[in-house]
DNA sequence: AGTGCGGCCTGTCCGC
DNA sequence: TGCGGACAGGCCGCAC
């Protein structure tokens, strides 16, 4: 569930309380999630400093003195900060424990997320290293995304939330933006032009950027760092929208299914 | 090399 | 109320 907007959400959230804490321990309850969470994990954690708490794409990196471990969310993941004698509960599979007395925790579901250790140069590990820029960053630019796409015949929707073209543009994110500037969201990338991909460029900022003002969007159980929902939701112009009346042109805003996600956009504004 | 799809999981909701 | 099926914020790995 977590787009980037809802992990730089998390981020921020949990990185004051914890940096220049020391981990006491670690708790697996259930190791099985996207991969297993290495067994060594625990060793390699213990009695040490956090020195830094960032974000690289959907990936949250908990950086040591020889090493990072990685934190992904998945489609249901979600990190909190609690006490460490507050009671876990059926989907809380991971503890982080600080001497401090609080207590990273992991609840995710459908175990979709993963949590790895990537070593002294994290952003070499095998699912960072090829990972496309940052799009709130100077170098996610309409030049880029325009020499990207040239003889794609793929939709730009499905172009836009590859995370190898551009990081952290999700289902919800992918179709807001591709509203704001009224591209159709299944035009061919290839045949997007420049200008108008100037445009999209500006709305993906625009829009992220606002979704991490209100704390990111929380549809069903997104809960940030302290376990608040985020408020972006009531401001979405398409996304889960079917059938309701388009906030610009009052027509009925349509589904359609992309890549096998669903895709709200409005017939009459985006071409 | 680009593209499309299966699969990983659990929970929820909807129609019958 | 029960049950089956569709669907859900991600994305790797593979086949073509």
């Amino acid at each position: 569930m977590p787009e980037l907007p809802e992990v730089e959400t998390t981020c921020r959230g949990i990185a004051p309380h914890m940096l220049e804490q020391t981990i006491s321990r670690i708790i697996v309850r259930n190791r099985q999630l996207r991969w297993p969470i290495p067994t060594t994990l625990g060793k390699k954690l213990q009695g040490e400093k956090i020195a830094r708490i960032y974000r690289r794409g959907k990936y949250i990196l908990l950086q040591v003195s020889h090493g990072t471990t990685l934190f992904h969310l998945g489609m249901s993941g979600s990190l909190r900060l609690v006490d460490e004698n507050e009671a876990a509960e059926k989907h809380d599979h991971f503890d982080l424990v600080l001497t401090n007395g609080l207590c990273l925790r992991l609840r995710d579901p459908r175990r979709f997320g993963s949590i790895l250790w990537a070593g002294k140069e994290p952003l070499q590990h095998k699912l960072l290293k090829s990972l496309g820029p940052e799009p709130l960053e100077e170098d996610f630019t309409a030049s880029y995304l325009h020499a990207k796409s040239r003889q794609r015949k793929q939709c730009v929707k499905t172009f836009i939330m590859d995370s190898h073209i551009v990081v952290g543009v999700g289902n919800i994110y992918a179709s807001e933006s591709l509203f704001r500037c009224g591209i159709h969201p299944s035009r061919a990338a290839g045949r997007v032009s420049k200008q108008r991909y100037e445009s999209l460029v500006q709305m993906i900022k625009q829009v992220l950027n606002e979704a991490i003002q209100k704390g990111g969007t929380t549809l069903r159980d997104f809960v940030n760092g302290s376990g608040e929902p985020g408020y972006f939701a009531q401001k979405l112009n398409v996304y889960g929208r079917e059938g309701e009346a388009c906030r610009v042109c009052k027509k009925p805003i349509r589904q359609i299914t992309l890549a096998q996600r669903s895709t709200f956009y409005c017939l009459a504004c985006q071409h």
